[in-house]
DNA sequence: GTTATTCCAATTGTATACAATTATATAAAT
DNA sequence: ATTTATATAATTGTATACAATTGGAATAAC
């Protein structure tokens, strides 16, 4: 807790921020300025500043004088974040490929071994901020700032979006697709590597009920047969 | 002045935004608080909210307790920049190829004729930013939100790269890359539009002097034959 | 019994006061 | 004369005070 290395705003916004991504923060959590101030024991001044930030991150939802909550991605908002994931990281991809070195490899590998061992011990926090890192250390290899940003904050409404349309306790598929993802990009083939990554994104949409949003429910839809009946 | 419709800080954040868009913002200008503050008369704290966008956005450098300048991006930021905008571009205008309505494709032509006006007008600032509109105007057609974000960024940066690496009186370019573009995305012809703004970006970059930064010199560079010479 | 209305507590938005840091000008030392 | 040291002014960082807004409870009206 003593770090003063980083500065306490960035050291809070981060811890929120990996919170949001291992969904111990889930969608439509209030946000409360006086209970941060007194979790991490800064004044206001601080917790809207991290406040600001993640809502630019799209992670936070800030309502004008009704106070921030944790975001609760639209169907339609997580089909962009997709779309932009897929176009974003089929072009990371093929660029890992390229300057892929030994050291990257096995950095991943080493990455997608712990994903396993988090998925085989039930760790939903640690498998998912693995499954994130290993997008993100995708990203480091390609090595482009702004892109890597955004994916950073994609990755992260990714988790909300997982956390709002995947029935609890389905979320942990223990694919393979990250090691043959590894196999392709070691052997610098882009061409696999991106065919390999649109499938796994496409395939990580689809296990989402994006028709049945957990919160709070379409009263029409959910009583339309009743009404009919009447 | 008196628009009470947005908020002070997004009003303000608008106008610096504008002003980096159109280098009447140059980089490495010093953004004192105070003066920022007398200038659109509020208090530091809209002032440190809106600083802190800019400088998220990246178009803004806040020093730690040195205060904020309009950044100036070193030529390896600007080389990412470019790549991020291929990559993001080649997408989007694929996209948008596809979803072009007439509507769009008559919008796209009156932001071009606009924009030739503003260089046989000789008025960079309006031309500048014309231009960077019609990019954006392409991620509003093919809809995508994060997409969107990210290269509104990318184009203010772009305006900064350009600020800093094209000599004066130099950046007038009149060519016609957006009107073919306009054309092959009206005819729903996504390979040939992609093509067109791959080189589009490329040729922009590449006039671009990045071995020559404008700022401060290198004083070894600059004295070097000098001190050959003795 | 249900719907409005009023008031109060809680929360957020903004300005400002104070502390910490940096930059500049002046004076002292070599 | 140049450099170093010191004091002072200017600027930024953080906390807090106060104003504005919202949410909810209690009360009143129908």
């Amino acid at each position: 807790m003593k770090r003063a290395r980083k500065s306490s705003e960035t050291w809070i916004y981060d811890q929120v921020f990996g919170a949001i991504l291992e969904q111990r923060l889930l969608p439509d959590t209030k946000l409360t300025e006086k209970d941060l101030c007194d979790v991490f024991g800064v004044s206001r001044t601080i917790i809207r500043k991290v406040l600001l930030r993640l809502s630019l991150d799209r992670v936070v939802e800030i309502r004008p004088n009704r106070g921030a909550v944790i975001a609760a991605p639209e169907p339609n908002e997580v089909r962009e974040i997709f779309e932009a994931r897929r176009l974003l990281e089929d072009g990371v991809v093929a660029e890992a490929a390229h300057k892929c070195r030994i050291s990257d490899s096995e950095a991943l590998k080493d990455m997608s071994r712990r994903e396993h061992a988090c998925i085989r011990a039930n760790d939903v926090s640690g498998a998912i901020r693995l499954s994130g890192d290993f997008h993100l250390k995708l990203a480091d290899i390609a090595g482009n700032r702004p892109l890597r940003e955004l994916l950073r904050q994609l990755v992260a409404q990714t988790s909300l979006a997982i956390a709002r349309y995947v029935p609890a306790g389905q979320g942990m598929c223990d694919d393979d697709d990250h090691d043959r993802l590894i196999r392709a990009i070691a052997e610098h083939d882009a061409d696999n590597s991106r065919a390999i990554m649109r499938e796994h994104l496409m395939e990580c949409e689809r296990r989402l009920m994006l028709e049945t949003p957990k919160g709070q429910s379409d009263l029409h839809a959910v009583f339309a047969d009743v009404m009919a009946a009447q």
